[in-house]
DNA sequence: TATTAGCACTACCATCTAATGAGTGCTAAA
DNA sequence: TTTAGCACTCATTAGATGGTAGTGCTAATA
């Protein structure tokens, strides 16, 4: 026996996907595994023990390190795509990476320099900024990315207008603290002018400015079920025409961008893999509930491959972070690529973008 | 010689590529050249005289059919792969059929169902509907689709609203006849009051309601040059803002959908040709540039391969057609598709989802 | 004169074969 | 424990072959 590389167990949280065995491997298995997968990462094609026994910086025979390959091979680090193939990294092995990162390697000068969101021009509104954001991040990376919108209930209103459109229809506009705006139609049965309008919106900027979405919500049903006879008539129509303009507001949406650089991705040349990457981006919900997560706790969060819960999306590897003003986490921002991505220079990028997104927001919040 | 096919020539107009020798080809020579265009938009490979003297209705020996096809492709309407292959039918060949389908043939009624907008959804804004318009559109043709978000400058005013944000920031929301909400933040440097504002807003909806959007800007820019000493200062403050607020409006979006369906689309599936896609994508100005043009004439608009100004979009087809409310043309809706796509299908299905667009749209507007 | 049958020819395509080469696993020597 | 050597495996490539779908041309036919 040779090689003595499993030295111990150790339970680690990895990604979402519950538990995995994070084995601790010897020096030298750890140097060549991760030798391994950066070169796959580079070059796309089956490492060979030749190959490596040159680009590896310690001097190793090729023979060695077969055997170290071996075993690395038996733990499930590796696999053959046929007998006389080099080795590829599994799922595994770039959860073992990624865990073993230890410095967030910096963004170099020259991508930083990019990441400027072009947004100073005057007027541009929340949305507009995260398309930009969403957009740099797929030119940089060459891969989809995805970036959610703030999410309404966390928001706090800064004000809400409202505007008598016809005889049963009036328009919500709602200022949030983060600088979105967003406007909804509700319809009413009864007619109102436009000054009473006014005062009900007065009442409910005097009332809820400040407060979240959910907050507001909240406390408009407890006003409605207290006792709704107390009030006064003004102030029965204010909470009844708040419930409808605050109630249901739109389910958060996502931009997305760059998925045909996908297509040119030669990992996803196979059809049936892009058939299921279309469905997995058709069916947004799914990849929103990543991004959802992604806003819980801080940090970068990495899913690769078989980790995804969602099926077609197996294949991938997503890393995602959020973004914020100075008061609130608003939303995420992340790229979805192939499992053999470049995680160091992936996850700056997407790290310092997201910084970059968040201080950019923050200018414009009224906080 | 036996075939005299081309009896006189005619100048017709042909898309926006200027104009083109539209051959008028004799009786027969016409049934083969649709035959073959058919049968090469069904199957996608090159078609043979034996296949097509099977296949047309009428009885022609395959030598026959041989003679005219070859007439025909010593006329651009046909090319051959290689000595050996089938014809395939050239650009040309496709404008020469479009041109000649008269009766625009009906949508099937199991696809009539199918584009029903459910939108009535309560509170539904124009860019939702718009959305799932597009969204729809992809669906049932399967290809990549396109649309164009109403035209700030001919939509014409509701009612504007201005908000206070802060003391150097303005948020103003436009409200247009075609129910399209749209806002944007104006930066001034003299601090104002909300009553202010108001008043200011009041003064403009008085001035400027049911005007477009361009009528506004110029009679804006009236005021300004004719004497700018002569009003008072409410007066001046609210030309000043208004200036401001109407100004600059966002310089029209575009939604994609469907996009990842080309790649599943065989004509695509050269890395090269996608390549090009991808940059006609990316760089919207030039697919905006021809929904735009495709608002100024009434009907369906199809620019085919070669005709496209565009180079990235020379192997594509695009078949455009606007929408509008009751008063105006708002702005087109389209698809874009390999060559050999099936015009009188897709074409068909385009202009039925533009009308009910038209209509959701229309019971939206505040006309 | 228009149409058709017959035939030679071309080029693609699938299949097969053999040669090449990258890479492994195993064994024995250092 | 490491390494050299060797047999073995299997993908990939190039060349050869037969089959096939299609053409163009010519001569016969209606």
């Amino acid at each position: 026996m040779h090689g003595d590389l499993l030295l111990r167990k150790k339970v680690a949280v990895a990604g979402k996907s519950g538990l995995l065995e994070d084995m601790v491997l010897n020096e030298r298995a750890q140097l060549v595994l991760n030798s391994i997968i950066e070169n796959y990462i580079q070059s796309s094609e089956p490492i060979g023990s030749r190959t490596l026994s040159k680009s590896l910086g310690v001097q190793l025979s090729p023979a060695t390190i077969r055997n170290i390959m071996s075993d690395l091979a038996e733990m499930g680090f590796l696999i053959q795509t046929h007998t006389s193939a080099g080795r590829v990294p599994t799922d595994k092995a770039y959860r073992f990476y990624v865990n073993s990162l230890s410095t967030p390697s910096s963004v170099p000068e020259q991508i930083k320099q990019k990441i400027t969101l072009v947004s100073t021009e005057q007027g541009m509104q929340v949305e507009g900024i995260l398309a930009e954001a969403v957009h740099l991040l797929a030119d940089l990376t060459k891969f989809a990315c995805v970036v959610s919108t703030p999410k309404a209930s966390v928001s706090r209103l800064q004000r809400i207008e409202l505007i008598k459109i016809s005889e049963d229809r009036i328009l919500v506009i709602l200022v949030t603290k983060a600088g979105v705006v967003r406007d909804k139609i509700i319809f009413v049965t009864d007619s109102h002018t436009q000054d009473f309008l006014n005062s009900v919106a007065s009442f409910l900027n005097d009332k809820f400015k400040n407060h979240s979405m959910q907050e507001i919500r909240e406390k408009i049903h407890q006003y409605l079920v207290d006792d709704r006879n107390r009030y006064h008539d003004l102030l029965a129509q204010a909470v009844r025409l708040g419930k409808k303009a605050f109630e249901l507001n739109n389910p958060g949406e996502m931009l997305i961008d760059g998925q045909m650089n996908l297509l040119l991705d030669s990992h996803f040349d196979e059809k049936s893999s892009l058939r299921s990457l279309i469905d997995a981006f058709n069916q947004k919900s799914e990849i929103m509930k990543i991004l959802d997560d992604s806003m819980r706790q801080k940090g970068v969060h990495i899913f690769i491959g078989i980790e995804n819960d969602f099926e077609q999306l197996r294949g991938c590897s997503l890393i995602m972070t959020s973004y914020r003003n100075n008061q609130n986490v608003l939303g995420s921002i992340g790229v979805v690529g192939p499992t053999s991505m470049d995680y160091k220079k992936i996850i700056s990028i997407v790290e310092y973008t997201a910084e970059i997104l968040s201080e950019t927001i923050t200018e414009r919040s009224y906080d």
